[in-house]
DNA sequence: GCACCAGCGGTACAAATGTATTGACGAACA
DNA sequence: TGTTCGTCAATACATTTGTACCGCTGGTGC
């Protein structure tokens, strides 16, 4: 880990800290201190209270006190967000990142509702950067006309199917423009088209 | 939404549904039903049972009977991957999508031990769709030798700092190549540069 | 040997918390 | 008009849950 490691841990430590590591990606919240209990198989809560408190003054974790089931882990990826440990150069030009700037948080995109994925096939959009193979999170829309202008949406298109474009209002029609200019502009009536969702992220695993 | 569409929310549903998502979102875990309480200015419990039983019924959220603060968000995506539901055209052709084909999983991802994020500064890689402002999430890597040609690392290079770059070997120097043609290759030796992580996804949030 | 510390068992207690019950009000609807 | 349903207030209760306290053990280092 590129940032300053955190102090070392006892075998005792380690072994509750991985276990509540996969409990919490699990069951995404917290396990109360009687469950981690008997996970650990103990027969007193006292040893987790112990191991907790260590492992919050090593900076592993945290918690609110009094309130139940109010444990987050600290320092990865799981139960915080993706420490995002600075920035990256373009020409060549860099920053040695040592400290965590902020956190990448997944959890409110994942938790939208009626979030679908699409797989893109082709190149109509290269230039807004989306490949061939590429996986775009769309978000349902209700009311297309509140659409703002150029926002990325995927459109159902009559007899010729779903289509990744960029959304424009032309009057009374819409016009959908590829991000390449290899590929035309669609000008079609509004109430032919249908909108399905608009682009809320793009996601690709190399 | 191309999905079963979920049933409707009352205005009160909804709006303790958006604080919830919002809460989560930022604490990283459930409020109490009494938290609820006071964020919807009630002064009592009984309303929040209402509203939880109703967004229960509907498929919004679900909780652990009994135990404290287990409420969890149904956003399609949380617990079940999100559900890709087809493939967009390039050109112009398309396929409706009907069903759910395959569920793109994040959490295998999210998983990798050590996991980081960087923010991409500049057009150096835009040849490999990847375009400023992007996040990379980036795998630690423990022994460069192993690096497969061609993958993208972030390297800290002494003098110039963490750059982000296509990874060859060149006898017993390393290449680090932009995906730019309007940059140069840095051609260093393996010993003077620090490959911090790999690339594993590219995250663009809209 | 002795001090120190992490770990364990057992117990106790107060607070946090989910849940049930009763009654009332207003909007939607037949 | 009467019914249904969602919402709200007030209260009560049992359980869950965090926390504290005491004593014991085994290892480590002085």
């Amino acid at each position: 880990m590129p940032a300053g490691s955190p102090e070392p841990l006892t075998t005792a430590q380690q072994e509750l800290y991985d276990w509540l590591s996969q409990y919490i990606g699990e069951h995404r919240h917290s396990p109360s201190i009687r469950q981690m209990m008997e996970a650990m198989g103990l027969r007193s809560p006292a040893p987790i209270q112990s191991r907790l408190r260590h492992l919050q003054q090593k900076g592993w974790i945290t918690w609110k006190e009094g309130q139940a089931r109010t444990l987050q882990l600290l320092g990865d990826a799981l139960g915080g967000g993706i420490p995002v440990l600075g920035a990256v150069a373009a020409g060549g030009l860099v920053e040695t990142f040592d400290d965590v700037e902020e956190r990448l948080e997944l959890e409110p995109v994942l938790a939208t509702r009626g979030l679908f994925a699409l797989t893109v096939n082709g190149d109509s959009m290269v230039d807004a950067h989306i490949a061939d193979g590429d996986v775009v999170l769309m978000e349902p829309v209700s009311e297309p006309s509140r659409l703002r202008e150029g926002t990325i949406v995927s459109a159902l298109v009559p007899g010729s199917g779903t289509t990744l474009k960029h959304f424009h209002r032309d009057g009374r029609q819409v016009r959908l423009e590829a991000a390449n200019p290899a590929y035309e502009p669609i000008l079609i009536d509004a109430d032919q088209v249908a909108i399905q969702g608009k682009l809320v992220a793009v996601w690709r695993q190399v």
